[in-house]
DNA sequence: AAGCTTACCGCCCTCTGCTGGCTTTGC
DNA sequence: AGCAAAGCCAGCAGAGGGCGGTAAGCTT
C-alpha cells in the first residue's frame, strides 16, 4: 500500500511534466491539460463567474480568486509577515517586493540609462520618460501629464473650488501643496547647527524664519551709515551712491557726449532728454481719473 | 477526476513626497 | 528698477493594494 501510494503519487506527478494538452479552447485555440482548466479558461471568455462573494458584489471564475479577494477586502488576513518590520501581506509576491525596500535590491534595469528599479511597474513607468509621451489629459484644459497622480493634483489645484491648502504650524502661512509645505519647513523652520548672525546687529539665530522676522524690525531704522561722515540712510544703494561723493567717482558715461554721472538714473534721464528723439515713456493710466503711473 | 489550496507570473491603479525650473512678490 | 527669495508647478520615483489568470499539488 505504501509503495503503491508513492507510485500513484509519482505517476500523477509525472503526468504534469508531459506537455500533452488535449483540451483546446474553441474561442482562442489555447490548450489545457484538464477539462477543469479548460472550463475555467472558457469562463474568462464568457464572463461566467460562479464564485460570488457573500459580502460584496464581486464574483470570480475560480475559488482561489474569491479567497484572495476575501482576504484583501473582508477578512484582512495577511499570512506573509516581514521578519524585519511590521509589514505583512496577502500575497507572497507582495512580501518579496517589500523585502527589496529593505535590501535595496534593484533587479530591473533600464536599457537606456543607469536607472534600475525594484519592481517591474516602476521600470515601465520610468520608460515613458524616455519616450516623452504624456498619456494623461486634463478634461478641462487639455493639458497633458506623464502620470495620473500629477494630473489629479493639477485638476485639484486649477479646476476645483474649495481647494485644500496647508497651513504651516510655525508661521501660519498657507501653501497649496503638502510637499511644498515640506520644502517650506526644511528651508525656513529647520534647526541650524551653526547660528546665523543678523547683518545689522549682533543677534544670532538657529532658524532662518526667526532671523528674517528679526531683520524686519530693523526695517525703519537708518541701518546704513557712512564711515567718513555722519550720513545714514535706510537703503544700501543710497549709501553706495553717497560714498561716491567722497571718492569723486562718476562711473556712468554717456555714449553720445561723454558726460559722466554718479548715478545710473541720472545718465538714463540725460540720454533720453538729449539723445533719444522718439522716446515715449509707457504710462499706466487710472481709468477713473486718468492719472498716470510708470508701474502697474 | 473534481475540487480545493498554494505558488507564481503579470497588469494597473493609488497615495506619497522630493526636485528643479518658472513665476510672482517683497524689498 | 532690479534682485533674491519662495511659493507654484509638472516631472518623476518609492511603496503598496487589488485583481486576472495559469500551473502544480493535495484531498476527497
Ligand atoms: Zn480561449
Ligand atoms: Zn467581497
Ligand atoms: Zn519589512
Ligand atoms: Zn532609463
Ligand atoms: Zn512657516
Amino acid at each position: 500500500a505504501f509503495t503503491s501510494l508513492r507510485m500513484s503519487s509519482l505517476n500523477r506527478h509525472m503526468k504534469t511534466h508531459s506537455d500533452e494538452k488535449p483540451h483546446v479552447c474553441h474561442l482562442c485555440l489555447k490548450a489545457f491539460r484538464t477539462v477543469t482548466l479548460l472550463r475555467n479558461h472558457v469562463n474568462t471568455h464568457t464572463g461566467t463567474r460562479p464564485y460570488k462573494c457573500s459580502d460584496c458584489e464581486m464574483a470570480f471564475v475560480t475559488s482561489g480568486e474569491l479567497a484572495r479577494h476575501r482576504r484583501y477586502k473582508h477578512t484582512l488576513e495577511k499570512p506573509f509577515k516581514c521578519s524585519m518590520c511590521k509589514y505583512s501581506s496577502v500575497e507572497a509576491s507582495k512580501l518579496k517586493r517589500h523585502i527589496r525596500s529593505h535590501t535595496g535590491e534593484r533587479p530591473y534595469n533600464c536599457y537606456l540609462c543607469s536607472y534600475a528599479s525594484k519592481d517591474t511597474y516602476k521600470l515601465k513607468r520610468h520608460m515613458v520618460t524616455h519616450s516623452g509621451e504624456k498619456p494623461y489629459e486634463c478634461y478641462v484644459c487639455q493639458a497633458r501629464f506623464t502620470q495620473s497622480g500629477t494630473m489629479k493634483i493639477h485638476i485639484l489645484q486649477k479646476h476645483s473650488e474649495n481647494v485644500p491648502r496647508y497651513q504651516c504650524p510655525h508661521c501660519n502661512t498657507f501653501i497649496a501643496r503638502k510637499s511644498d509645505l515640506g520644502v517650506h519647513l526644511r528651508n525656513l523652520h529647520s534647526y541650524l547647527a551653526v547660528a546665523m548672525k543678523c547683518r545689522y546687529c549682533e543677534a544670532l539665530f538657529h532658524e532662518r524664519y526667526a532671523l528674517i522676522q528679526h531683520k524686519k524690525t530693523h526695517r525703519n531704522e537708518k541701518r546704513f551709515k557712512c564711515d567718513q561722515c555722519s550720513y545714514a540712510c535706510k537703503q544700501e544703494r543710497h549709501l553706495i551712491v553717497h560714498k561716491r561723493t567722497h571718492t569723486g567717482e562718476k562711473p556712468f558715461t554717456c555714449v553720445c557726449c561723454s558726460k559722466c554721472f554718479r548715478q545710473k538714473q541720472l545718465l538714463t534721464v540725460h540720454f533720453r532728454k538729449y539723445h533719444d528723439s522718439n522716446f515715449k515713456p509707457t504710462v499706466y493710466e487710472c481709468p477713473k481719473c486718468g492719472k498716470g503711473y510708470s508701474r502697474w
